[in-house]
RNA sequence: GGGUAGGCGGCCGAGUUGGUCGAAGGCGCCUGACUGUAAAUCAGGUACGGGGAAACGUCGGUGGUUCAAAUCCAUCCCUGCCCA
């Protein structure tokens, strides 16, 4: 088996597990937080960056690096690690949540999903063979079978026919599968649903899959929803294979999802929203663009030991922000970054100690959590 | 000194057959959003004075024509360019 969870330590309080992911490219420690490099760069970072920010495993997309650079160029330039030049593990997402983004620019049918490029407009298909094809050629060491991420709302009879659909992607990814090296995961769908989640789950666990992710969550649902499709999702999932929450990683979800199970994750938020002037702070979210950092001399987390916060003040990163620099927008990204995976490791070392309801109970206190509202603060 | 083009909100700038213009658009500024990346993106707000709010006044100044002026007229001030 090219992946596999060599499970270390479980939660007596919580449903948290500690644990090594064991890839081709070298062992993970989970419960991980995946930063996303969708076309095949984690945009803004070097990959030395990202291993100065300890980041362990990172994701890449088939359905960007199928329209280009064209995944025959990736195999042509030796795989995805060394085009590159990241040697650590990969995971790539297969398209699916393509499926859900691309809404308007792209047909579902049971053979598979037909897009207009998003580039230049020009059709193209892209089914479970075809996302094996590509992960294939491009060597990850998970690839993720083909699905739809279904989006939310549904009604139970689309969510239904979705999931189902999904299931039977799964069956013809494995039987299209033949690379030794490389992991494929399933995934579970079945919207807010909780017959269609445990269906789902019944469905694809039944596959001779390494690893299962969840996903169609985080999908514009309010954060409880997410919390008890999880409550009751995750405990149906095989105890020794890695469950992965797809598209979530805000603070306050990690820990949450941590907490009921999870043991990777995947976000495009720190990064994104970095780009955008926006950082995580122990503190609680800093628009590091807004005018009263004109004059603040201090880093952007006072707790952080990151490049950025080493060298530089919010003063300096909101003038680049506010000049256009690119080297803001680095900054920011560095300590989004770090910021989750120091978080990551605060998780790991509170389930070591048995501590993670109290860790939960204290980053919340300083982080931000308003009662008010039905969730917490969202990043 | 002569000629000529112009002076509009923080800046640039549209608007000049008078009305529906206190005024398009861009920039700047302020704020918000962002969760398996069509995202270094997107959305909203943003003239001044006056006041509780409204009225009202302000498109270089002043005065005029008109039911009505950023738009027409007179005059003054200022700026660019050309000629001497």
């Amino acid at each position: 088996m090219a992946v596999k969870l060599e499970l270390l330590q479980e939660s007596k309080e919580t449903r948290a597990r500690l644990g090594k992911l064991h890839t081709p490219h070298g062992t993970v420690d989970t419960p991980v937080f995946m930063p996303v490099g969708t076309q095949a760069t984690v945009k803004a970072m070097t990959p030395e960056e990202l291993k100065q920010i300890d980041a362990q495993i990172i994701l890449s997309n088939t359905y960007h690096l199928f329209l280009r650079p064209g995944h025959e160029l990736v195999a042509e330039a030796g795989g995805l690690h060394k085009f590159m030049n990241w040697d650590r593990p990969i995971l790539t997402d297969s398209g699916g949540f393509q499926v859900f983004s691309l809404g308007d620019l792209r047909k579902i049918t049971e053979e598979g999903v037909t897009f207009k490029s998003h580039l230049d407009g020009s059709t193209l298909f892209l089914g479970p063979e075809k996302a094996m094809e590509i992960q294939m050629a491009l060597g990850s060491d998970i690839a993720m079978a083909f699905d739809e991420c279904t989006p939310y709302p549904s009604e139970h009879e689309y969510a239904k026919k979705s999931l189902e659909r999904t299931t039977r992607w799964a069956e013809r990814c494995l039987q299209a599968h033949t690379r030794k090296d490389q992991a494929v995961f399933g995934i579970v769908q079945g919207g807010m649903f909780r017959d269609l989640r445990e269906q789902s789950v019944q469905e694809i666990t039944a596959l001779p899959f390494p690893g299962f992710a969840i996903g169609g969550l985080s999908v514009g649902e309010p954060k409880h929803l997410m919390y008890e499709v999880l409550d009751y999702t995750i405990p149906l999932m095989p105890r020794e294979k890695p469950r992965y929450l797809m598209g979530v990683g805000s603070p306050d979800c990690l820990i949450e999802g941590v907490i009921r199970g999870v043991d990777m994750f995947d976000c495009v938020l720190p990064t994104r929203i970095a780009r955008n002037g926006t950082v995580m702070t122990s503190q609680g979210k800093v628009v590091i663009r807004n005018a009263e950092h004109t004059r603040d001399m201090r880093p952007l987390d006072p707790n952080c030991s990151c490049y950025a916060c080493q060298n530089y003040s919010r003063a300096y990163i909101r003038h680049l922000f506010k000049a256009d620099e690119i080297l803001g927008l680095r900054l920011t990204t560095i300590h989004n970054l770090h910021f989750l995976q120091d978080l990551m490791k605060q998780i790991r070392q509170a389930i070591k100690d048995e501590s993670l309801l109290a860790f939960r109970e204290e980053f919340f206190a300083r982080y931000g959590y308003d009662n008010e509202k039905e969730s917490p603060v969202s990043c």
